[in-house]
RNA sequence: GGCCAGAUAGCUCAGUCGGUAGAGCAGGGGAUUGAAAAUCCCCGUGUCGGCGGUUCGAUUCCGUCUCUGGCCA
């Protein structure tokens, strides 16, 4: 049976691929409408160091799901689902194609899978775990994990901070064990017919020049002043995830006398490669995804010519 | 020129009371359900600066040379 599913591209990649660049050529040449995949360019007044699209370009080419957020505000996968599957219905009740653009991964996994019925984040049980895990250590939180939700322990590194204490706060919020909910997870068809796209070089040391050239620029650009103003705002904290963001936390500690600036450029550029390279990790096990070699001079015509074709 | 301290993994360094060596960082691979640009897991052979000597055996001890710091002239 024929898919009648309308269609919607995702076009992913590591950073300093030139994702905004296609995006745009896209928007122009053939119309799609832009929809951001990015958990930091959510967050307005974070614009240099995350590479955001500049004021013209967007003037050019909107793309919707950037500067939703203020950079004290979560936003977690969730919220991206759970907007992204509004706008992509805006999109596609005109006829027009919702093109999904940006690196971060674990954003596309969970539109296309869905999420379980989980409560959302809960500011004073993370502050209770977060106390505990100071006071008795990360073994203790692993311990207790075991006795109320033997499979989650059971999946979850002992010395995985970050998912034990999400695990127990779910626990705690809800009265019922993560694996659980998950467990009743309904599997779901995705409402689109997805062509996926990979924008990345075929050479990973080029890939690394790119990433330092650009993390120099963006320096060059403003990027400490960028991060003093936040800074300044004394509301704004390390702890929060608009301020790990790589480059912020960085030039964050930096202003806080914390290393050089010879330093600064070396962690910056260190921590975007870390992060490349995390983002190929999912692309390789992607299903049924087209890559591109973005150190091609013709990247963007085999980009438009791959979608006018397949989604024609 | 003299004296002293170094020279070991891409980098910073530990170590071998003589039996060919291991941490951190970098790098690579993987995981990924309301923090994900986050968080976590796995991966370590390298003329142990060169050349001689002693020794069954030298990266380790001795000599010498080279280079790099520091101090003295």
């Amino acid at each position: 049976m024929a898919d009648t599913r309308p269609w919607a591209i995702f076009l992913m990649g590591p950073t300093a691929a030139g994702k905004t660049d296609a995006a745009i050529a896209l928007h122009e040449r053939l119309g799609h409408e832009l929809i951001s995949v990015d958990s930091t360019m959510v967050y307005r007044g974070m614009d240099i160091g995350s590479a955001k699209p500049s004021a013209a370009e967007l003037a050019r080419a909107p793309h919707r799901l950037i500067d939703i957020r203020d950079p004290a505000e979560p936003f977690s996968a969730a919220d991206f689902r759970q907007d992204a599957l509004s706008h992509m219905r805006q999109i596609s009740a005109t006829g027009n194609v919702p093109l999904l653009v940006g690196g971060t991964m674990l954003y596309y996994k969970r539109l296309i899978e869905g999420v379980a019925n989980l409560p959302s984040a809960d500011a004073a049980i993370r502050q209770r775990l977060e106390a505990r895990w100071q006071s008795q250590g990360l073994a203790s939180l692993h311990k207790t994990l075991a006795a109320v939700d033997a499979v989650s322990a059971q999946r979850i590194h002992p010395n995985d901070p970050q998912r034990l204490m999400r695990a127990l706060e779910v626990y705690y919020a809800s009265g019922r064990p993560m694996s659980e909910l998950w467990a009743e997870q309904q599997p779901e068809t995705f409402p689109w017919r997805v062509l996926s796209i990979a924008l990345a070089p075929s050479d990973r040391s080029l890939l690394h020049r790119r990433i330092e050239q650009r993390f120099k620029l963006m320096l060059e650009q403003g990027l400490i002043n960028e991060v003093g103003a936040l800074k300044k705002r004394n509301d704004l904290h390390l702890g929060l995830p608009s301020m790990k963001s790589v480059g912020y936390r960085q030039v964050w500690e930096y202003l806080e006398d914390s290393y050089d600036y010879a330093t600064l450029v070396e962690r910056g550029v260190i921590a975007t490669r870390q992060l490349a390279k995390r983002q190929l990790t999912w692309l390789r096990s992607w299903p049924e995804l087209t890559w591109v070699d973005s150190q091609r001079s013709d990247a963007l015509d085999k980009v438009l010519k791959f979608v006018r074709e397949s989604s024609a």
